[in-house]
DNA sequence: TCCACGTCTGAATCCTTTG
DNA sequence: ACAAAGGATTCAGACGTGG
């Protein structure tokens, strides 16, 4: 499925993390040699004083130098710089994603309209744990604000429709996704054992981005590119990025970051067309999440059969290619399978069903119910 | 807690729904009379009437950059024009509320910003049963925006935090609300049994955006009227409405469903108050009352700590003095300290907060309090 | 080994009254 | 006006420790 290379794609810095300015930088690569932007700016969260939780412990606050403007004239400015250079890279029939609060997403929005781009969606990234609201003054900040727009209303963008449903389980993918934020292990640390970059992003939620907008060969520009995660999981879905990142310590955490990544099997990488139904918790969900990765192995009940996780949150194995319920009702000759009973995945040498990974997630999601 | 009428407000056309052009509507009233604006305004370029070209030209389809250009600039032009009069509106601790989607919010927000509205937080409104996309081409809108803002950033704004909470089950409200569209008997329709207004907002909404920012006798002000659910839900909760709507049509509508809306009982608008709300009582009143006896001694929460009680309602400790609160956080360490749920006393072996003896007070003075 | 429990932390525009 | 003081306020999840 590679496509051709676009004119000067050759020249393209593939793979790379540039340094510097990220508008002199983008000034610099060929125009109309992107695929996709996906662009995590400084929000301006115009910040005060310190903030405490009610356990008097300190709130640590973004308060770096490279989120402080000094009016919204000076931001405006600086929004309309970047995503004028970030137009001029997009293929005619490329897209940009940003991701912002509302402290500064509707200035984005706003802009992106006015330089021409086509707004495709906007989409809700519902945290599953955010931060409460320490002093009960407003509601709990519970999301981010993400917008898809394509280069131009004429752009024939990318989007992988059946892929995305597929990782919905059957169902349409809609406009809110819950995906909690990055904690844990996926939190990249500095030698101090600090967390590296104060707004480090989810790899499930670039994993969900990317799949639904590009296809493996792509080449996806962060011009934002912070400690990489778009690198990252560009990488492991088998797109090339470019990243551009203006602060050393965040290159160098990124650069190490993406040694270590590997990338999926080309496989799993092949995105599904096939229709199912069946609601409940998206088997694709375990993937997104890093639960299970593409290409792992998973084994039948019986230990008879095995097949391979794919990015959509399909299987594949021996010829036969669909849902878990499907590759399992195939592979036993049965009319019908329970794919979350029937799966196992193998840690640590031991044979656990995938459905202890459901119960995980929905134990996560006590957050769907109405608020 | 009726509060004192605004200077004006008694020639505010209360509970009724006026006729006309919004602007001018609302340019007719009394500057700060309003609590409370909820507006959802049409987003649709081509919509009869509403917006025109200066030399009252129609507005082609929006097909190419110039078109694009000139219909942002007349939307932009309507927004801030009808934003700057209800700004002009508003009381000064006053807030507003605004609901749009990807096609408007953008433009809505920034122009928020942009007059000096203080933005307080954007929600979610996720649609538990949106329309699918039937073409697959971009992900299911599922939900919807909503901006709330003071009409300054000192704006001292109503915020029902406890009464959010308990609707919560006990949780801080989130910023993403999942409530179902509005459909089955709630869906007024028209006399050929068609749908009256193609973009009802369901009352469940409304019911808590009026419970979360207004209490029981704000007058709260709809300029894009509709059918009358913001009033229908004003009345209901015992807040004081005034809706501007020009279509007739929805006039006629609004009215009838008005007529029939019943106020819920006082108990029922009775919502749960912070602690805030109750009366200040310094703590030498427990110590003048003899609930605590100079001399007596006080131990901390994790009774790391002990302190004596002066005669002044002062506490001394281990060479720190002070109120109850500094001396609380010296023990601590701390930035602050709240001493009521600190401290605590004994009584026939006993460890009590002292902040029983504070609600004993509190529920004395009840009994004089006015109503 | 496993559970119970305590601690820590996350893009946050996070107080109100008195003197 | 500004400064000082009173005193109100948190959820989910990861991780470490100790029994």
């Amino acid at each position: 499925m590679t496509k051709p290379k676009a004119k000067g794609a050759e020249t393209l810095p593939l793979n790379q993390i540039l340094s510097g300015d990220c508008i002199e930088r983008m000034n610099s690569l060929p125009a109309g040699s992107i695929d996709l932007i996906f662009a995590d700016p400084p929000y301006n969260l115009q910040l005060k004083g310190d903030l405490h939780r009610p356990d008097n412990s300190k709130v640590d606050a973004v308060d770096d130098d490279w989120d402080r403007f000094d009016s919204f004239k000076i931001y405006d400015r600086f929004t309309r710089d970047w995503l004028a250079a970030a137009r001029r890279l997009l293929k005619p029939n490329g897209a940009i994603w940003v991701i912002g609060s509302y402290h500064n997403i509707f200035r984005l929005g706003a802009e992106l309209q006015n330089q021409g781009f086509w707004l495709l969606n906007d989409v809700v990234w519902r945290k599953s744990n955010p931060m409460p609201n320490f002093r009960g003054k407003r509601l709990t900040n519970a999301h981010e604000t993400l917008i898809w727009a394509s280069k131009e209303e004429a752009s024939k963008y990318t989007f992988n429709y059946e892929a995305l449903k597929a990782l919905n389980e059957g169902v349409q993918m809609r406009s809110d996704w819950v995906i909690p934020i990055c904690t844990g292990h996926e939190r990249l640390k500095d030698d101090k054992g600090d967390k590296a970059h104060p707004t480090q992003k989810p790899e499930a939620l670039l994993h969900r981005v990317l799949v639904a907008t590009t296809n493996p060969g792509d080449v996806v520009l962060d011009p934002f590119f912070g400690t990489g995660t778009t690198g990252a999981v560009a990488k492991m879905l088998g797109r090339d990025y470019i990243g551009i990142e203006r602060e050393e310590s965040y290159r160098k955490v990124a650069e190490a970051r993406l040694a270590k990544v590997r990338k999926f099997d080309r496989e799993a990488l092949t995105v599904s067309t096939s229709k199912r139904a069946e609601p409940r918790v998206p088997f694709g969900q375990l993937v997104e999440r890093g639960m299970l990765r593409p290409g792992e192995e998973l084994y039948s009940i019986g230990n008879r059969h095995k097949a391979k996780v794919r990015a959509d949150g399909t299987l594949i194995g021996n010829d036969v290619k669909g849902s878990i319920h499907q590759v399992g009702a195939q592979l036993e000759g049965a009319p019908s399978c329970n794919g979350w009973t029937y799966w196992h995945f193998k840690r640590e040498g031991k044979i656990i069903p995938i459905d202890v990974l459901r119960q995980q997630i929905r134990a996560e999601m006590g957050d769907q119910r109405p608020h």
